[in-house]
DNA sequence: GTCTATAGCTTGATAGAC
DNA sequence: GTCTATCAAGCTATAGAC
């Protein structure tokens, strides 16, 4: 029944198409982009957006090449299997946020010095880079954390959170146990889980908070995560105060 | 292109299936339970586990009558198209759960009398029937739980998810607001959010959390529900604060 | 690297015998 | 209500002309 899949072209990380031929000397038959990366791009841009509404299995790559503008087959060839573009697409932005999230942490290391860092600002610096992204950034990073809360909860979009967040998650949880250090592991664990369960849940976007609000326009970020920031800080300083 | 799927039979929430044919008089070419009703309760069960697991698009109907052990035309006879299936797998439980949280809701009126209820009551009643009967209910409810979970985050899962469960969160919303009236209803509706996104990730078990703690057994639901409570409690309280 | 064409499956849904 | 059979449509993936 399985049937393993030889491919010729690299489905990597980065995988580059076999040559990037500089000149762009195709017939202009139609518009298209000067760059040859553009290509690649606007498939992932596409497949970004499908995944994120319809998910994975909900998303045939004839819908990405449609919504891309290139040609049934232009997919396969630029990515490989339908999972390996699945997995560039999540890849693509996920060395981004660990990147902002990793700074922002040695920040507050330099900042903070020998002293732990103050949980407010763990919980704020994991979280900021993640729902401003989602915010005023360009609206790929919109369908891109929608996608990821989508992953959040399944079996399978676990395996690629774990592949590609694991790390840093435990960087932070470190500091997390230094700041608190006569909270248990477990309990840790589970307050930083709340937090990004809670980031995921409203940069879903479902609607489902304005709905309970009767509210007529989503909230501005910026009152969303400090509100984040403040509930979950008194969270974590419950967890301390042993009763 | 959109075809109105006309049935012949009821595909609404309780829809029996024309004759429910007392005597069991079919040939026993294959080992069948007796009562008639079992077979539809087989394939919900089916279908709720591999929804679960796969998700909507990424499970058939084929799979489906393959676990339930029934011919593949069974499931649609007895539940209609697809969607009609998926919405009786989740709405089966959905009405099981609104009780148990409505009454406790009456309950907790009853004893707070004229005084709001207790924020930390709140939280536990809503959260307790969930994560309870996804620990030591029957397996399926833990499939259930985990499909709730699956559909959070979801366009499609919201617009299911609203229809099952906003009433009880109106409900419950309005006991928060008589519980801590200074704060804002945005506010509110984000604390009861991040208390639902928390309930659902943790059912989910998607072993992220044991992974990050370096645990090796997942925790007792009552540990998980009591710091949860604790948690989100503190959250609440600190909302009311307005420094 | 862009296009056409197609192989080889799987899908949802239904028809009709018993 | 259980079974066999099948349809039309959609799917992923690849081959090969240009």
């Amino acid at each position: 029944m399985i049937k393993d899949n030889i491919k010729p072209n690299e489905v990597t990380l980065k995988g580059t198409p076999p040559a990037p031929s500089r000149s762009s000397r195709g017939k202009p038959g139609r518009p298209k982009g000067g760059r040859p990366e553009e290509t690649r791009d606007r498939i992932l841009d596409a497949a970004e957006s499908l995944f994120a509404d319809r998910g994975y299995d909900g998303t045939s790559i004839r819908d990405v090449a449609t919504a891309a503008d290139v040609q049934i087959n232009a997919v396969g060839y630029h990515f490989g299997p339908k999972e390996a573009l699945f997995d560039t697409v999540v890849a693509r932005r996920a060395t981004i946020m660990t990147t902002l999230r990793l700074n922002a942490l040695d920040e507050a290391r330099a900042q903070a010095g020998a002293k732990p860092i103050p949980i407010e600002t763990l919980i704020r610096d994991y979280v900021r880079p993640f729902i401003d992204s989602a915010d005023h950034g360009e609206p790929g990073w919109r369908n891109y954390a929608a996608l990821m809360g989508r992953l959040a909860n399944s079996p399978l979009g676990t395996e690629i959170i774990a592949r590609h967040y694991d790390d840093t998650a435990r960087a932070y949880l470190t500091e997390f146990r230094r700041a608190l250090p006569e909270v248990a592991q477990e309990e840790l664990v589970d307050g930083f889980s709340a937090v990004v369960a809670s980031m995921l849940s409203i940069c879903a976007n479902t609607g489902r908070r304005e709905r309970l609000a009767d509210a007529k326009h989503p909230r501005p970020a910026q009152a969303s995560i400090e509100l984040l920031v403040r509930f979950h800080t008194a969270g974590f300083r419950e967890l301390s105060s042993n009763d």
